[in-house]
DNA sequence: CCGGAGATCGGAACCGCTTCCAAACCCTCA
DNA sequence: TGAGGGTTTGGAAGCGGTTCCGATCTCCGG
C-alpha cells in the first residue's frame, strides 16, 4: 500500500474538489450521497489518512493533550497508583476523542519541557502534583493554556483540580481504629510539606479527638511515603520498645514497610499490632494479612481530570473547577475487625 | 506578555524579511551579523517561539518519538524497571533533541492508537515489548516507519532491537549458584512465551550442566515475573516440604514474592535457601536479606534504544539493528557469598 | 415559463513555517 | 571602470489541510 496520499489526490481520484473532501472527513453538510460515497470509497481503497499535522495548523486544534509528571528518584512511579491513574487518563482522553501522551518532566529538563509545552502543540495539560515544578506551572499560567491540575496544591489553585478528600479519609481510618477499641495509636505521615499529608493528618486527628483519643508525641512520625521510611519509622519504634497498639499510615507503600517491620521484629498483625493504610493500592490485598485501608479512586481520578481538562477546552471556560471524589474504607484485617461475609 | 506571534511579525518589527529570520531561526549561514542581532532582540524580546506544528508540515519532520507500552493488568507499570527505563528514553530523546513522550495502547484502544500512529505526527517509535501489540507493530512495518523493540522478538526482527544477553544473566546466576557449592536447585522461570525467560533458562540450564548439577522437574515452575507467582510457588513447595537449597527466580519481584513466603513458612535466608534474583530493581537492595541479583542496565537499555531510533530517523538506514547490553552479577547477601568490602 | 430558495460544489485565501531562486548589493581584481 | 564572484536579501511557492464565499444546479410554486 502506498500511502502518504493528500487530499487533493483523493479529490481527484473522486472527481471532487479537496473542498468537498474534506467535508466528507469532517461530516459537513451540504455534500451529495454520490460524492460522499465515491470520496469514501477512495479513502478507504487508497487506506488514506488526514494529516493531523495540517490539520492542526489550518484549526489551531491538536487533540492532543499532554500529561507532564515529575520524575523525582527512581521510585517515583514505582506503584501501582501510577499505572491505575494513567489509564483513567488514557482511556478517558480517546474516549472523547483526545490522544494523550505522558512526559516525565526531571530538573535537568524542565526548560526544554517548557518549550515543548508552549508551542501550542497541545490542546491541554494535566499536571500530576504533589510538587509542581514551578517553571512549568508558571508558564502554562502565564500562556493560560488550559490545565488541570490531580491533586491538591493551593498556590495553584487558578487551576482547576481533582483530588479526593484527604482528611475525610483520614476521618474514616481514625474511627475505624477508635471504634474497635484501640487507644495507643501511632501516626506515619507523609513529609510535611505536601498539603495531602497534612489533609489526612487533620482528618485523622479530628476522628481521635472526637473519641477522647490523644496521641503521644513520640508516636508520631514523618516519613516520605516509602516503603523504606515506613520500615525504618516502626524498627526505631520497636528497639525503644514504645510500639503502639495501632498504626496508621499516610501511604500503603509505607504500611507495607511497616508490616515489614513489624514482622521481622516479632509482632503479631493484628493480634499486637493493628494497622491501617491509605490509598487501597493493588498490593494491599496481598499484603500478608491483607491491609485495611482507605482506597481512593485512581482509575476514576484520571478520568475526571480529563474530563475538566476536555470541558475547559471545549468551552473555552476558564473558572477553575475543583473536584474532589470521596475515599472509602476498606476493611480487610490488619486491623482485626472481623469481615463481613 | 502577548504572545503567540508569527513569524512575519517577528521580520517586520526586524526589518527583514520572513525568510531572514528563518534563516536565524535554523542557524542557516547568510545573514548578516546586524540582520541576525536585531532579530534576535525582537525574539527575546517578544519572547516569540516559532510553531511546531508549522514547521512540522513544512519540514515533514516533528523532532518527537513515541514510545508505545502495554497495558496489560494493573501492574504493569507497578516496579521499579519502568521509572528507570523511562528516563533513560526521555533524557537521551531530549539530548538527542527529540521530545518523547510515552502512551499506553491497551486492547481496547488499539485502532485508535493506529490510527495516531499512522499519521506522520511522529518521527519514530519505540515499543517497549514482551509482547508487541500485533496490529500497532504491523502497521508501523508497513508504514515503514523507523521502529526500535525494545526487549526482544523474533517475529519482528526486521525491527532494531535492543536487549541485553538474557543468557549470559542466567549463565551468571547459575555459575554463582554452582561455585557457592548449590547442588539442590529450583528454577522460577517466566512465562515461557516470553523468548527473553527461555534465554533466561536456558543460560542458568547451561551453567548447572557444567557444574554437573541436574535440576529435578518438581523443582522447576514458571511464574509469570509478579510477586504473586513467586509467593505461590515458594508457598506449594514448602507444603508439599520440597524445599530446594537455592532458588534461581527469572526476575526480582518474584524473588520478592518467593522471600516473602520463605519468610512466612520459616525457612532463613541464605541460611536454609538460598535465593538470587535478576533485574535489580531498586527495591532488591532494600530486601531482607538484601538480594544477589543480575543486574540489568535498564536506564542504558532506553538510551540505547533512543540512539538506535534517531539514526535510524536520521540516516534513513532500514538495516536493523540488534544491540545486546552486558547483564552483571551483583552479588549481595541472599546467597550466603562473603561480600568484598 | 420564470424567479428564487436551497442544495451542492469549486476556487481561493489562509494557518505559520521552510526553502528555492532570482535580484540586489558589495568587493575585488584585471 | 567594469566584469565577475560571493553575500545578503526578499519574493513566492509549497507543505496538507479548513473554511468562507460566490457560482452553478435543481426543483418548486406562482
Amino acid at each position: 500500500m502506498e500511502d502518504d496520499m493528500t487530499i487533493d489526490q483523493v479529490a481527484e481520484l473522486a472527481y471532487v474538489s479537496r473542498s468537498v473532501v474534506s467535508r466528507v472527513l469532517n461530516d459537513h453538510p451540504n455534500v451529495s450521497a454520490e460524492a460522499r460515497e465515491r470520496v469514501l470509497r477512495v479513502i478507504e481503497e487508497h487506506d488514506y489518512r488526514p494529516s493531523s499535522v495540517a490539520r492542526s495548523l489550518a484549526t489551531d486544534r491538536s487533540f492532543e493533550v499532554s500529561v507532564l509528571t515529575p520524575r523525582r528518584g527512581d521510585e517515583s512511579l514505582a506503584n501501582g497508583y501510577w499505572p491505575l491513574l494513567y489509564s483513567g487518563l488514557f482511556e478517558r482522553g480517546l474516549e472523547r476523542g483526545y490522544f494523550v501522551s505522558l512526559s516525565m518532566v526531571s530538573d535537568q529538563v524542565e526548560d526544554e519541557i517548557e518549550d515543548r509545552a508552549r508551542d501550542a502543540r497541545f490542546d491541554g495539560y494535566v499536571l500530576v502534583t504533589t510538587e509542581v515544578t514551578d517553571l512549568v506551572a508558571s508558564t502554562l499560567d502565564a500562556d493560560g493554556a488550559p490545565t488541570v491540575l490531580i491533586g491538591q496544591d493551593s498556590s495553584w489553585d487558578a487551576f482547576s483540580s481533582v483530588d479526593i478528600d484527604n482528611a475525610q479519609g483520614g476521618y474514616e481510618a481514625g474511627r475505624h481504629l477508635c471504634d474497635l477499641g484501640y487507644e495507643e495509636i501511632g501516626l506515619i505521615l507523609g513529609s510535611r510539606d505536601l498539603e495531602e499529608s497534612t489533609h489526612r493528618r487533620r482528618g485523622i486527628e479530628r476522628a481521635l479527638s472526637e473519641a477522647g483519643v490523644a496521641v503521644a508525641d513520640r508516636h508520631v512520625a514523618e516519613g516520605d511515603y516509602s516503603q523504606e521510611s515506613g520500615h525504618a519509622i516502626v524498627q526505631a519504634w520497636a528497639e525503644r520498645a514504645q510500639m503502639p497498639r495501632a498504626l496508621f499510615c499516610a501511604s500503603d507503600t509505607m504500611a507495607m514497610g511497616a508490616l515489614l517491620a513489624l514482622n521481622e521484629c516479632g509482632y503479631k498483625v493484628p493480634e499486637e499490632v493493628a494497622i491501617v493504610g491509605f490509598d487501597d493500592l493493588p498490593a494491599a490485598q496481598y499484603a500478608i494479612p491483607p491491609l485495611t485501608t482507605v482506597r481512593q479512586p485512581v482509575y476514576e481520578k484520571g478520568q475526571a481530570a480529563i474530563d475538566l481538562l476536555v470541558d475547559q477546552i471545549e468551552t473555552a471556560e476558564t473558572d477553575p473547577v475543583h473536584t474532589e471524589l470521596a475515599p472509602e474504607l476498606v476493611v480487610r484485617q490488619s486491623c482485626g475487625a472481623q469481615q463481613e461475609t
